[in-house]
DNA sequence: CATGACTAAATGCATTTGCATGGAGTAGTC
DNA sequence: GACTACTCCATGCAAATGCATTTAGTCATG
C-alpha cells in the first residue's frame, strides 16, 4: 500500500523543521550571548558588503533575503537608526533608494562573522564530514533550487538565513 | 589552508536555512489558503491526539513541541477557545492541569492532515525518491539528534513542525 | 499631456512574540 | 512546621510581525 506523502518523506519533512529549528535557536542564542544583534541584520550587512559600491536597492535586498517587503523596510530602518547603513538618493528612479554599509556597518558584520562561523561549526561544521556535509548540499538543493547564486559566492565570509 | 567552519559546513547551513524557510513557508501557505489555522495548532492537536487519554499536561507538550513554556501556554489558551481543548484539573499535582483534546479537535487535526500531507508531498515528497530522503534523514538526524522517539511513531498520521 | 496600470517604499493597526515576573504548589531539610 | 529551593503555569508589557493601505513615482498608450 502506496502513502500519499510517503512515510520517508514525511520523515524527512519532521527532520527538516526540527533540526533546523533547533540549530538556528542555538546559533542565535550564542550570537545573542555575545552581545550581537539577531542573524538578520548579518544578513542584510553582508549583502551590502558585498554589493558592488556597498549600497543595494530595498528591493534588491528583500530578493536575496527572501523576506517581505515590509519587513525589508524595517530592517534597513533599525540599520540605519543604528549607523551601519545610510540611505542614498535614487537618481534614477525618484520613487527609489539606495542603502549604503557604513564602515560601523562592516565592522559590525566582521566582528559578527567570528561569532556567527564558531556557532556553524559548533553546530554544523563538528557534526559532519566535508563529504557528508556535500551530500547534505545536494539534498537540500533539490528540495529548495533557491540557493543558487548566492551559494556559490559564499566562500569567503558566510552567510544567510531565512 | 584550513577554515573553521569549512566552505562545505558553512552551504549545508545556508541551504538548511533557506530551503526549511521556502519549504515551511510554502506548506504553511497553502494550509492557510484552505482556511486552516497555522500549524503548530495542528501539532499540538496530533501531539494530544496521540497521548494516552488525549490528554496531556502543558510541560508534556512543551517538550514535545520544542516550544518556550509561555508560547506553549498562549496555544493551549487559543485552543480551548476554539473548543479543540479542554482543561482538565490536575489532581496529583495541583499546580498543574490536564489539556484534553476534545472531538472538535480530532475532527480538525483529521481534516488538516489532508492538507497538510498534500503540501508534504508536493513540496517534499515529489522532489525526492524514497531512497535519497532515507539519506537526508540520515544526514539531518546527525545534526539534530532530537526527532528520536517521535519519530519513529509518526508513521500513520504525519507530524510536527517548529 | 491625460489616464490607467504598475512598482518602490513606508506606515497604521491588530495580532503575536519574547522576556521577565508573579502566584500557587511541591519537595527536601532541619 | 518553618525555610529554602524548585517546578508549573499565567500574564503585563514592550517589541516584532503580518496585513492592508497609502504615497510617490514610473511607464505605456492614446
Amino acid at each position: 500500500m502506496k502513502r500519499k506523502p510517503s512515510t520517508e518523506a514525511t520523515a524527512c519533512w519532521i527532520r527538516l523543521m526540527r533540526v533546523q529549528s533547533r540549530v538556528l535557536n542555538a546559533v542565535e542564542q550564542d550570537l545573542k550571548k555575545a552581545g550581537f544583534p539577531p542573524l538578520a541584520w548579518y544578513d542584510a550587512l553582508l549583502e551590502l558588503s558585498r554589493a558592488p559600491a556597498g549600497e543595494l536597492r530595498p528591493v534588491e535586498l528583500e530578493k536575496q533575503m527572501l523576506l517581505p517587503q515590509y519587513s525589508t523596510s524595517r530592517l534597513i530602518e533599525r540599520l540605519v537608526d543604528e549607523g551601519l547603513a545610510v540611505r542614498r538618493e535614487c537618481k534614477i528612479d525618484k520613487r527609489g533608494q539606495f542603502v549604503e554599509i557604513t564602515d560601523a556597518g562592516r565592522e559590525l558584520q566582521k566582528k559578527m562573522w567570528s561569532a556567527y562561523s564558531a556557532g556553524i561549526e559548533k553546530h554544523v561544521g563538528s557534526k559532519l564530514s566535508d563529504a557528508d556535509a556535500v551530500k547534505l548540499c545536494g539534498l537540500l538543493d533539490r528540495l529548495g533550487c533557491s540557493c543558487g547564486e548566492t551559494a556559490s559566492l559564499v566562500a569567503k565570509d558566510g552567510a544567510a538565513a531565512r
